[in-house]
DNA sequence: GCTGTTTCGTTGTATTTCCAACCGATCCGT
DNA sequence: ACGGATCGGTTGGAAATACAACGAAACAGC
């Protein structure tokens, strides 16, 4: 991304911007009406330095173009929570930029020396003579990055609200078994990751698991898994 | 919403569109030239009747014009479970329709005899050549309405992902607190409520409320909450 | 083959949570 | 004032979980 191009800051290549999620599905013959269209500004953070507050109504998106941003979370006693990190290409604030009123319930900080592009939400919404096309694109690719995040959202949530780390276990499997639509499947996580992700206790997960295996509801070796049916009890 | 008017179906009113959280912000004027727009399919479900079938990959977006509509997930076993309820007016299947391939991981059913409203994702983001402006409201009310589900749902997995109940009380309340900009707030839950949403038993988090009240960290009544900074103690 | 590391299963104990049950306070309509 | 219902706090025992620690197996680099 530190190479010649325009799009009003030279630091900025239409070969970096195509492949992010935003810019998905744009050549980079239509991104310089695009950009031109959207008006994205730039901004230099240093370390450490805050990109939004805690508190603040935003109404643009932020994507990193490089360096490492941070968003994290203030509670009312001054703890602070790292909680998600934001790579090149990255969008932050998204959900809020498209909620006027809605005050950030978090923060954003520039982990590394970062260059940020903020595009305000009215521009990739509102429609201008020449770019349609692209704005089409634009927002489809937004839905389609918020429609993913919700899924993903809803599904650990779902795992979550069960009680027991069996019924966590059982709420992930059964779906990861669906999703690859076979009761033979593999997992993307370690234990200590399917742990973390579920919110238990690794060694007290791998005590369930080993119950549940010995008594037939499902066996597994690594990260493979197979759920038996009752059929096959 | 039964009531003459146009729309392709002489059942649904413009005045009980313009109200729905899609729609908003239209004004009766309008929805003519939008909703031609847009040509939205109409279908009515018997009781029971399935609207969509989990491992369907839809490409419309539902919303329910009368009668209700359950959202619920079967899982590898069989289990079903109500995840949600489609009152007049709501959306249904509006993460998946913008995300081609994926497959639903829920089903919709017809608790009552319904009336359903089908819109083509596509309708709804391609430009045509009379309507632009409207659509550029339609997608703002879609950005919008993805996006306060997204906070609500990164909301409640915040607390959610703490371990203790003293924990995700906490991690509420603060966020409740910095909600309402005071440390003097209330709450929209009884205390059973309360714990449904934060997925813990009502004895134990009322026990827990109790004890931290007992150590000062905060004092209440009923759903009036006042958290205590440590200067205060 | 050796060694350090990672991963995963296992165990025991302390802690926490769940569950069922009960009680007092409050609110409601009559 | 009287039942009935709802709500919130309390309690005790059963169950589940967290935590710390250890050991075996697999793996990578040399």
């Amino acid at each position: 991304m530190i190479a010649m191009s325009a799009a009003g800051n030279s630091q900025v290549s239409y070969a970096f911007l195509k492949k992010t999620s935003l810019f998905r599905g744009t050549t980079e013959a239509e991104l310089p009406t695009l950009i031109g269209c959207i008006a994205p500004s730039y901004r230099e953070f240093a370390k450490n330095e805050m990109i939004l507050r805690q508190g603040e109504d935003i109404t643009a998106v932020g994507m990193v173009i490089s360096g490492r941003a941070q968003i994290i979370e203030e509670d009312f006693w001054g703890n602070r929570n790292i909680i998600a990190d934001a790579w090149p290409g990255d969008l932050f604030g998204e959900s809020y930029a498209f909620l006027p009123g809605e005050l950030l319930r978090v923060s954003v900080v520039a982990a590394e020396p970062s260059l940020v592009m903020m595009i305000d939400a009215r521009h990739m919404l509102e429609i201008c003579s020449s770019a349609c096309r692209f704005h089409t694109r634009l927002v489809q690719n937004l839905l389609a990055e918020s429609a993913k995040k919700n899924l993903a959202l809803t599904r650990k949530l779902s795992h979550m609200s069960k009680r027991t780390t069996r019924e966590k276990l059982l709420s992930y499997l059964s779906g990861q078994s669906l999703a690859a639509g076979s009761d033979v499947f593999e997992i993307p996580f370690n234990r200590q990751q399917l742990a973390d992700y579920l919110c238990v206790d690794r060694s007290a997960m791998s005590n369930e698991l080993c119950k549940m295996r010995d008594e037939g509801l499902l066996s597994f070796e690594r990260s493979s898994f197979h759920l038996k049916s009752e059929i096959e009890l």
